[in-house]
DNA sequence: AACTTTATTTAGCCTTACCTAAATCAATTT
DNA sequence: AAATTGATTTAGGTAAGGCTAAATAAAGTT
């Protein structure tokens, strides 16, 4: 006897989600950017959501949001949602890498745990989705983070790349097009530590790659 | 630039085109028996819909109503994406006759067109959903159908099954039980004019069906 | 033709989730 | 400590799409 949950409280708590990843409560403003709407919006649904029974956020007046165990459950659901869905779409429609963010963000909200568990299932209850992010368990809880950002990579070191966070469409496709997606081996070749600036070769070719990509790129070590 | 409209609007459009499919308008009750909505919201909703410009139905007060060529080209896109849908579960993640249902009439709202041509593709443009039910074509036409009732098959003559329409879940597992499914073939092997009673050969086995069951199995004569 | 039953419509309300404008709080400067 | 600025909340509205109850229309009976 699960809760059912609107499509927009849905939305809200995967955002509340993400942006309290790491630590911090979620401030009223970076979420009405987030979710597109007003923050004035965003006060009046948390306010809801907060008193809901059992409650699905913690919230004191201008002290910004965190969830609760419950609402957390809930996020994660969702997003285990959108990326089973990434996944699928991609190795079964032919979805390319960046095309595949929108239409999961739509099916995610409706399909059934029937619908989910015969994805996981015919996926092989994969761990990452195709930008190589983490796909919460069955039972809702996020796996570890074995993975560390290409930026930590120092000169003669090797990797391969695991995942690309939050980047949006346009550096997906910058990304694809210099081959640095997932599974990609990758050597650090020169790093200044005065611009962070890390120099790498993928196969043939050498890259220069800022901090501000080198962070969203998640690699492992070899 | 087509416009947008929301899932409620097209449960509305999808039910009046079954309705209206063999003439006569739809009445405000049986569509809200259909809707599980009551009466009142039936009308309220039509009257929108009949202000809509361009207008999506024809509606006078109190005699029911019927769909205008955008109506009609609307109502058509949902029934392609669900029976599209229906047919991509069941082949891509073993959903059964029966189940697809459901899930097929969440997903059919929130599939974007590019979707919906992945998936055309993938399958083959198939002209049939898993029940047999004609898929209307990409540019929202219906086909013809070319199949008839099973009650119309007499005595020594054979076919094969194409199609079992409208049918609930119930009806649907019974004549699985009986394999009576799309694509079977069968032979008739006795008819009662008094009862309508169809006495029928499928594989080894003989059936004795009713008018209301063999009402709703399409079949090919051969 | 009058009455009864059933179908349909109108009127008035509710909830969800959004909006704008105005008010208040918090943080930073001066 | 006061003032300014920026973030957040309150107050009051709107649009969808439901609901109930009451009013009206149509259809069927006597």
């Amino acid at each position: 006897m699960k809760k059912l949950l609107t499509i927009s409280t849905q939305d809200y708590l995967k955002h509340i989600y993400e942006l309290t990843e790491h630590n911090a409560p979620a401030s009223t403003n970076t979420l009405a950017a987030r979710l597109k709407v007003r923050p004035a919006s965003v006060t009046g649904m948390i306010q809801k959501l907060a008193n809901e029974k059992p409650a699905l956020v913690e919230y004191q007046k201008h002290q910004g949001v965190t969830l609760t165990k419950e609402g957390r459950r809930a996020a994660l659901e969702v997003i285990r949602h959108h990326r089973l869905l990434e996944t699928w779409l991609v190795q079964t429609l032919g979805y390319s890498w960046d095309e595949v963010h929108e239409e999961a963000e739509r099916l995610e909200h409706v399909i059934s745990e029937d619908f989910e568990q015969r994805v996981a299932e015919a996926l092989g209850h994969p761990l990452r989705d195709p930008h190589g992010e983490l796909i919460p368990t069955a039972n809702l809880e996020m796996p570890l983070e074995d993975a560390t950002p290409l930026s930590t990579l120092r000169k003669n070191q090797r990797g391969t790349i695991v995942s690309v966070r939050d980047a949006d469409a346009d550096l997906l496709r910058y990304l694809e097009r210099l081959g640095l997606i997932p599974n990609t081996h990758i050597e650090a070749i020169d790093y200044s530590p005065f611009d962070h600036n890390l120099t790498i070769k993928v196969g043939e070719q050498t890259r220069v790659l800022g901090l501000s990509v080198t962070n969203k790129i998640l690699i492992k070590e070899d």
